[in-house]
DNA sequence: TGCTATTGGTTGCTAGTGCAACGATTGGCG
DNA sequence: CGCCAATCGTTGCACTAGCAACCAATAGCA
């Protein structure tokens, strides 16, 4: 009788989350299970492979991560010998973060493999669809930047 | 040197994840802040809005919440009186589900503005688009489902 | 009928995450 | 120079989510 006002299938933040819950389970399988990363480790180890020399603050540049989830994240891949910490002395608060030739190597191992996992999820796409999904995805995240409270940028004041 | 292999705002998982945490923020303003709902209680709230009788079983339908998720969210909105419990004298191991008329006026409340989010976020997009971003959604699901693990379904044997 | 496997659902435990408060350092400005 | 505000990063705390073990009920089958 009440008919229906939200079809949950068919809302789109709800089919978003789930296709984003499902490719992390499917990456989740290599980084945690093959290298027992977690998705903040994961995503550390992928920018200083990219970057080489990072400040841990770098680490979430849109505020996706929180600087506590970072702060974790690095000393736990400290631990493991994976990544070592460089003051910077011309500003003392913040640290260069850099691989260490065992994270190198184990940056080296996990990257082939996660890019042939999006490799084999945008298989179902042409190359025409690729383009307008990655257009897509840019214009929903900007919008989503303007409606979401705020960047989860900082917290403190 | 050492060029990178992966370069993480390029990389569809992360990028989908990103997108999926910003609308689930920009949601979570309407539900959380303004009903205390948390997101699986919303889940939980709409489907039983949709289906009027539902059992907690059919509130993930592809795994995508864990079975104590939802039997958690239930037990907390039958706490704040929003949703009653009935027994299945047929299958005396399930449980019918339902709203209460309160439970049913936070629907018809909070329904209708998380549909105007949506529409603001779809707002950047012509039709043509949303269609074609509908259907790559639900390509890439499809996909993301066979790389994954399992459908998170069960998980007892 | 009786025995085992399966299913719906709950709960204890543990790990991860965000928030808020904090310490340390630096920048800006009177 | 001296003080207040802002910034980088860490940590205690509370909460959430998932896993696994469990109970109750049913189904399948000898």
């Amino acid at each position: 009788m009440p008919e229906p006002l939200v079809v949950l299938e068919d809302f789109l933040p709800y089919r978003l989350n789930v296709l984003a819950g499902l490719t992390s389970s499917a990456l989740a399988q290599i980084y945690a299970e093959r290298f027992g990363l977690s998705i903040p480790a994961w995503r550390v180890i992928v920018t200083l492979g990219q970057y080489e020399l990072r400040t841990a603050r770098d680490m979430a540049p849109d505020g996706v991560m929180h600087k506590s989830t970072v702060s974790r994240a690095v000393s736990a891949l400290e631990k493991r010998g994976l990544v070592v910490r460089r003051p910077n002395l011309d500003d003392r608060r913040e640290e260069w973060l850099a691989l260490t030739p065992e994270g190198r190597a184990i940056y080296e191992a996990v990257a082939p493999e996660a890019l042939a996992v999006e490799e084999r999820l945008l298989a179902v796409l042409t190359s025409d669809e690729q383009k307008m999904l990655s257009s897509l995805i840019d214009k929903l995240t900007q919008q989503a930047r303007l409606l979401a409270p705020r960047d989860v940028g900082e917290g403190d004041a």
